[in-house]
DNA sequence: CGACCGGTTGAAGTATATCAAGTACGGTGG
DNA sequence: CCACCGTACTTGATATACTTCAACCGGTCG
């Protein structure tokens, strides 16, 4: 029962759209392929999805008939372990390939769900290796994507690796941080698809903890915080807190209410 | 010093071997390729390296080469953080491939360095496109190998998720045990390539709680242990602490000496 | 409106980090 | 050969930061 409630209600899973401009080039450039190679023939042209927020694109277990790339919108991708607690291994958006751990295992091994409104393209996974023979831009697209979630994996892990529960969500800060910038949108200001207990099941816990982090760091100056938006005030001391893996921060963020603290205020 | 001091030396990096059987047919075993599909036509022979323990393939920061894949003997990839403690991220052995993390960044993300005496394929970055195109076993081999070491990773994850050390420990002890039956040797007793202070860094534990996790199991009678040699008594109990991702296992291991327990004694 | 969900905060117990000492092993040099 | 040192591992004592349980607030939805 506590299962099935932390799983998101299993609604209708995707609804294809039809038409759409050109979906074969988009998914290239997805892939990260410049448009000069995009055009190389691949056969078929990719299904597209749209999924409601909570909607699962993929069950954890079931057979691996289709790889996503995340064209808008945002997952989680989670495993259910056995005494119900979810636990989240990874959140996915645009430009992130799904699906593909699972090949060489047959099965799915995390369920991938929406966080928001949210599109794919699907290629099925009988015609992967045709695709691979019709395009070597495509086939090395796909490795260096499959490069690309192992680097993100690597740095998931070494978010987790810190013992403090400030320095985890600090790294996860920063890390939010550069991603936003990489895709061009602003490093400073942002907001989090998440929710906390989703953050805290990344970091590996307490969803408590992460929201008393959140104040401490708010408390402290580094960042501001409404709800899911988020602003970092201080680069610098957030930085600060990534490192030291050991036993919290350099400059441990101070426990009790400090007199002078900008609290969150209106704008 | 405190950083070089944990790294190991760096001694020579690697040595060349001149001739074997036939490398490019052991190559492609090891990434998965079935024999029959393996004799598409590769250019050039992979060059081997061997390794004396300590020694370091790869290191943080430098240009990506070469990509390897292990042949035989075990490594540790390893990031050494600001404050010079080193974070290791994984352990890698027979049929592994490192370096692929860089090659999409253009330097490696880790330094890779031998446990044992250990052999490695290179393959040059720059021959790379040329191999896809040659062969399309190749191709779809190493993407399977990619879609390994994500699986890999993600079961890093999951073992660091356990917010019990115990739970952590038992974790990488199954998975270790499962690691080996994958590969016909036995997974009831096996020697641990690592150091304490490695699997706690790995398990982002202090070193002497590893210690204390493991006499704690062998006082459970869970396990036999003789320093790096590990010998699982009770599979069905050990999986049982594997559970329980918040606080501690289901059946949570005696803390004190309990009398009646069956301590580690010559066979 | 009441129920529920997500988030925050408080209080208490406990597991783990940390500091520190002590053992065992292997290598090195006298 | 033995003293010496460094490394790996173990064990103990203490402090602390986290989990857990609990209450509370503000939204949203039926």
């Amino acid at each position: 029962m506590f299962a099935s409630s932390t799983i998101a209600p299993s609604c209708s899973p995707a609804t294809p759209l039809p038409r759409s401009p050109d979906p074969l080039q988009e998914l290239m450039r997805l892939l990260g392929v410049p448009d000069s190679q995009a055009s190389c023939g691949l056969p078929n042209q990719p299904l597209k999805l749209r999924l409601a927020p909570g909607a699962t694109l993929s069950h954890e277990g079931a057979e691996v008939d289709f790889i996503h790339v995340v064209r808008s919108g945002s997952f989680k991708c989670v495993r259910v372990l056995e005494d119900g607690y979810e636990q989240v291994l990874n959140f996915a958006d645009r430009g992130d390939l799904l699906g593909f751990d699972g090949l060489c295992r047959g099965a799915h091994l995390t369920s991938v769900i929406a966080l928001e409104d949210s599109t794919v393209y699907g290629l099925a996974v009988h015609e992967l290796s045709l695709m691979r023979a019709q395009s070597q831009a495509f086939c090395q697209a796909l490795q260096m994507t499959l490069g690309r979630q192992l680097v993100r994996a690597e740095r998931t892990l070494e978010m987790m690796a810190a013992v403090s529960a400030e320095t985890r969500l600090a790294r996860f800060l920063v890390w939010q941080s550069e991603h936003m910038a990489e895709r061009g949108e602003s490093p400073r200001r942002f907001l989090l698809r998440m929710s906390r207990r989703d953050i805290a099941s990344l970091l590996g816990v307490a969803h408590e903890t992460v929201s008393r982090s959140f104040t401490l760091m708010v408390r402290a100056g580094l960042l501001r915080v409404d709800n899911r938006e988020v602003e970092i005030l201080d680069f610098e001391h957030l930085a600060a807190c990534t490192r030291g893996t050991r036993g919290g921060c350099d400059d441990p963020l101070p426990r009790s209410p400090a007199g002078s603290a900008p609290l969150l205020d209106a704008a």
